[in-house]
DNA sequence: ACATTGCTGAAGAGAATATTACAAAAGTTC
DNA sequence: GAACTTTTGTAATATTCTCTTCAGCAATGT
């Protein structure tokens, strides 16, 4: 079993700490983890030690054992037909003229496969048990672009507990709100880069007042990454001048559907009536077009 | 130039000893030179300190520098796309207890890949010019969630155009915009399954008003497709009570990449160059981090 | 045959790195 | 809110690694 494995599906518990290391290495895959433990323990924001002590937690005998299992995984995949492959690869005439589009989506889902390979399950779990054992207010907030996926979460969130506020436009006022947060609550905050120094000041403030952060951001990190609690990075980098939000936005449905999983039969089972029902109160409205189209599936652009 | 090269083409003379030493990194490259020196010059059959003087001769400070150079060769050639693909392989059962997430995860990507192949690339170069070829107004539209979508369809298409405008929520009092819209304007509507009445009334009330309607939807169609000049549909099924909006993400991201596509040059390099200062404006954010490693491609946060 | 030059490895000094021990801080539980 | 456990970082220690010095060795030229 390789290290990626053992880190994306081990069934050991993490420590916040390791955790970032985890995702530090992860994302670096394995490059981060060949140089120093303390240069790994820079990167990731802690300490040599718990370096080590991750090492051993996954049952090396220390770092450098670690590594030699890392650079057995870099030899083999060095050796693999696909990077022969990769060698010669001649790159594609898709991109420059007409098929922009295709070539983008392409470009999204390996970005989204790349998301695949560097958030461990536990990030996830983690982030669903933050959300759900708040006890106060779950504040939601995104920058320019990002504050629309906050706006999902929240829209979901709402269906499975209380006291969910999303702050779409972040006005010198919005900033009372603060007031009535402490560390019963908890800031969700999406901050992707150019992280907006609006954003940063907000979630800044709120650390200050000891409210409890979860951040999704980008692998560099936003800024509010130091006082988070909890970090979900997300690849967004494609071919185009601007970042895809695709990634991200997996990655919120994949939280809930965390908390879905992790809820008792009962509560769950109870959602997902409540979404059958608005299924089908929904298709008796268009069921004139059900029962001309048999097979709806793959029907796909019609125009006049 | 990357220490292959150096070796390959180097100008250097090499002593036997030396030679042997390159070989070996040649033939395992760049592993071999990822441990140790001394491991390095065991594997050749010579001792470290010969390794230590290839290392300077090649114009490295010492055997570390070689190595760091070494790494960033990994980096480079692990980090390309297709391996990314490799690395994920699903494997595992992950699915119905713990692993909600990661399932999830991969059920959207197979998702996103569905999408990739059901809609062509007319379709997508059909909508760019529907959008940026209407003269009067274009105003976005979504349901309960996809109106998150609408609304950053809408914020990407204000740098693109004059004229944009976002109905967030559809209250009764909204409806006065259709006053204003006629021939001339478009109508971007998001409506997937559970399509909802009053978007759907809306849209047939713009389309009496002979208003153009490009439509998303999923591959069951809203009804709005029936007047409708352009539908594209996206995939949206995953194993979730709930539907993703990944794929649909990608999808206005692909317009806008197809938007830009087709711009003249000036006006995309100028579009280019805005979201260029942008990014670095941001960068500059955090250069303290930057500095401390010598590879900042991936360093990313530190702390404390 | 001898001297010269250059290559090489052994050994050890010095530096960098990993690890341990301990104490502070944070979080948890009652 | 106090006692407990867990997590984390600091500082000291132990280990490993790099690199320098030097002596032996081989090749070449005189």
């Amino acid at each position: 079993m390789n290290v990626r494995d053992m880190l994306l599906h081990g069934a050991i518990s993490l420590t916040p700490s390791e955790e970032r290391i985890v995702q530090v290495l992860l994302t670096d895959y394995p490059a981060a983890g060949l140089g120093t433990a303390t240069s790994l323990a820079k990167r990731a924001g802690v300490s040599d030690p718990t370096v080590v002590r991750l090492a051993m937690k996954l049952g090396f005998e220390g770092f450098p054992a670690l590594q030699r299992r890392l650079l057995a995984d870099v030899e083999a995949r060095l050796h693999s037909p696909l990077l022969m492959m990769e060698a010669k690869r001649p790159d594609m005439g898709t991109d420059s003229e007409q098929g922009a589009a295709i070539a983008y989506m392409h470009s999204v889902a390996s970005n989204l496969n790349k998301a695949l390979t560097s958030t461990p399950l536990a990030s996830y779990q983690r982030a669903a048990r933050l959300v759900m054992d708040t006890k106060g207010k779950v504040v939601l907030l995104g920058g320019r672009y990002s504050r629309f996926i906050a706006g999902m979460l929240a829209a979901y969130l709402l269906q499975f507990r209380p006291d969910i506020m999303h702050i779409d436009a972040l006005s010198a006022q919005k900033t009372d709100v603060l007031v009535d947060l402490g560390k019963r609550d908890l800031l969700i905050v999406f901050d992707y880069r150019r992280y907006q120094l609006d954003v940063v000041a907000f979630a800044q403030l709120a650390a200050a007042r000891r409210v409890r952060i979860l951040l999704f951001t980008d692998p560099w990190l936003s800024p509010i990454s130091e006082f988070s609690e909890l970090t979900l990075t997300c690849p967004i980098e494609v071919n185009s001048p601007y970042d895809t939000m695709a990634s991200s936005v997996a990655q919120i449905e994949a939280v809930i559907a965390q908390i879905l999983a992790s809820m008792e039969k009962p509560t769950r089972e109870r959602i997902e009536e409540l979404e059958e029902i608005r299924l089908q109160a929904s298709a008796s409205l268009d069921n004139a077009h059900l029962l001309e189209d048999e097979k709806p599936a793959l029907a796909s652009m019609t125009s006049k």
